[in-house]
RNA sequence: GGGCCCGUAGCGCAGCCUGGAUAGCGCGGCAUCCUCCUAAGAUGUAGGCCGUGGGUUCAAAUCCCACCGGGCCCGCCA
């Protein structure tokens, strides 16, 4: 609705003017306080091409302007035109939003995208720095889909690692009487085992050697690990429940190398993106001479397959996205794995049903930054095995860490205890819950609580961009008040306590004159398409959560200015539409950005 | 040696892609507002050479260059 008002506008400005009509509408923006609704900046670009004053030029043109009947003002302030929408164009907004519901900014059809993360190795539990990739990771999914995309979230479980194999020396040999959460006392397990390592080249020879017996398959071995790793990845996953994360498959990589790995490691040899060194420090190596594009790497050779013909993790990945990428024939065989709480069931490979999963037309790999490097070499392999489409949209969506503010948090030393996702979690629930006034059953407040201690989280996590570091504090993480998810949630559940006082919402009145603030808010959803659109094609969710907040800050103001349910005449029927648009649009931004909707609060 | 990211109020952040009207927000400080759709709220106020120096431009927090601080990367580890 305000794309087509400013399709109006730029088309007005247009034929007024020397300007074609795409280059009036990309002078447009939203006016800045007090000056109308929507500024064009025209005059800027008549006046660089004419020679002129800007301020003359935009008091030339303006007159001449006879836009819609959506624009009810049409004012200058120095060189900005400002144009002030008509009540009219307010209640068609509402009525239009009210119309299109739950798919109200919804893209068009885009295709297929596969949406990585977090990866997290399947013996420890995650903690707050893992959270913050599958936050984003998640969150990039839900905006991708409402974006239009055909969003595929899937998980990469490195069962093959030397982690896994010294989680399973130590289930072998230090006592496997599991207590509590079992991905929580195999992480600390983990510690033990990673510090006898260092001193002990017993343990370490005994690790290595079940890393050996884990790689190559032998029977009882991989399945003890496998044992192993599904177990602690179904507890890892209560965590991403407890979050709201959900996956359509999880890839386990001892799939992966039976399914696929040697048509991949077959097609890379018979291309020429890769060749096999025959002498030198890589002799017996397949790389990737990167000369011409990394010129200044200190080895510009970058090996994927070593010489005793196992790839590296580099070159695995590079296997695995081709297969993401549909350029592998192969096809996995898949099982349910896990029920999750949104209704759809997380399949896992290593079963025996098929599932059109991968093929993808867009990849996005939600990966720390440390790993740009690597990631860059996949494109510029794909490039080479001439994908050029494909690397356009192999997207390395990159994030710094989560750090503890005097140290970092790290699997192997155990620094992660007391910062693990289910202790954030229960502690934000817990002090939710001691904020809770009103009268409410222990089932009601437990229920509140559980509900804005995830959203705190959730938003506290997303709203930061992804290319700055996280110094994680309680008091910020968890914060109840201000930018905030309790904010955005409580903004929600006034809207909604209004709406069930009222009875049934109708239609604005369309001779009804909005006052400022309901102009400001109606504008203000008006946008929201925009910003779908923006937040997924820049893979940025930030945008929506800070939406959000924008969104509730104008509702508050709104609130607390004028009364909704005892108003006059027209004012009633007019606001209460406004407030059941407001409560559907922040609903959709808020499970864009996946922080839950509460009841009551 | 080279590359990437960050640097905006006491603290935590948005804005930078696509340059324009007084640089926004939260926490913390101070001062107000609950007989009224729940105050997890609203209002006001103090607080900023937008890291530094150059350049481009009518116009720079935003684009370009150099530098300074902090983090990360350039492995036959993952």
């Amino acid at each position: 609705m305000l794309f087509r008002a400013k399709k109006e506008i730029a088309k007005a400005i247009s034929r007024a003017s020397a300007l074609a009509e795409g280059e009036a509408f990309s002078s447009l923006e939203p006016a800045k306080g007090g000056f109308g609704d929507i500024a064009s900046k025209a005059a800027f670009l008549l006046a660089s091409r004419e020679k002129k004053n800007p301020a003359q030029i935009a008091a030339e043109l303006a007159p001449r302007l006879k836009p819609h009947e959506w624009v009810e003002k049409t004012e200058v302030a120095g060189p900005y035109i400002n144009f002030t929408l008509s009540s009219r164009f307010y209640s068609d907004a509402l009525r239009e939003i009210l119309k299109k519901g739950k798919n109200y900014g919804k893209g068009n059809k885009k295709g297929k995208a596969i949406v990585e993360f977090p990866s997290v190795n399947p013996n420890k539990p995650w903690h707050a720095g893992h959270l913050r990739n599958a936050i984003l990771g998640d969150s990039v999914s839900r905006v991708l889909s409402h974006a239009g995309w055909n969003v595929e979230s899937i998980d990469y479980i490195d069962d093959l690692g030397l982690q896994v194999a010294q989680s399973l020396w130590g289930h072998m040999n230090l006592g496997n009487r599991p207590s509590g959460k079992f991905d929580h006392w195999l992480g600390m397990q983990y510690v033990e085992v990673a510090k006898r390592m260092e001193t002990d080249a017993k343990v370490q020879a005994e690790a290595r050697a079940l890393l050996k017996k884990i790689e190559e398959g032998d029977p009882e071995i991989s399945k003890k690990a496998r044992e192993l790793t599904e177990r602690c990845v179904s507890a890892q996953y209560e965590t991403d429940f407890a979050y709201s994360i959900f996956h359509t498959a999880l890839i386990f990589e001892s799939d992966i190398v039976r399914t696929i790995f040697q048509e991949g490691i077959g097609l890379l040899k018979s291309s020429n993106a890769i060749i096999l060194e025959k002498e030198g420090k890589n002799a017996g190596c397949w790389v990737v001479k990167l000369g011409e594009k990394f010129q200044k790497l200190q080895d510009p050779d970058k090996i994927l397959v070593r010489s005793d013909g196992t790839a590296t993790y580099t070159g695995k990945d590079l296997i695995f996205q081709l297969w993401k990428l549909g350029k592998l024939k192969g096809r996995f065989g898949y099982k349910p794995f896990l029920k999750q709480p949104n209704g759809k069931t997380a399949f896992a490979t290593g079963g025996k049903n098929p599932k059109p999963f991968g093929n993808a037309d867009m990849v996005v790999n939600v990966i720390g930054s440390e790993q740009i490097y690597p990631q860059e070499v996949i494109r510029e392999v794909l490039l080479r095995l001439g994908h050029a489409k494909e690397a356009g949209r192999y997207i390395h969506l990159a994030h710094e860490h989560v750090v503890l503010p005097e140290e970092k948090l790290s699997g192997r030393s155990g620094t992660w205890k007391g910062f693990t996702a289910d202790e954030l979690l229960e502690e934000s629930v817990r002090r939710a819950k001691e904020k809770i006034s009103g009268e409410f059953t222990e089932d009601e407040k437990e229920k509140i609580a559980r509900a804005v201690g995830e959203g705190a989280i959730r938003y506290s996590f997303i709203r930061t961009t992804p290319e700055k570091k996280l110094v994680f504090k309680w008091e910020e993480a968890l914060s109840l008040e201000g930018n905030s998810g309790p904010y955005l949630q409580y903004a929600y559940v006034r809207a909604r306590k209004i709406l069930e006082k009222a009875g049934r919402a109708k239609a604005a009145p369309a001779s009804y004159q909005f006052n400022a603030e309901e102009r400001k808010l109606v504008l203000e959803m008006c946008m929201f398409p925009e910003l779908v659109e923006k937040a997924a094609s820049s893979f940025r969710p930030h945008l929506l959560s800070e939406y959000s907040y924008s969104l509730s800050e104008t509702f508050s103001k709104f609130y607390s200015m004028h009364h909704v349910l005892n108003a006059e005449g027209g004012a009633r029927g007019a606001r209460l539409a406004l407030v059941k648009s407001f409560e559907q649009v922040l609903g959709l931004s808020l499970s864009l950005c996946g922080v839950p909707l509460p009841g009551r609060m």
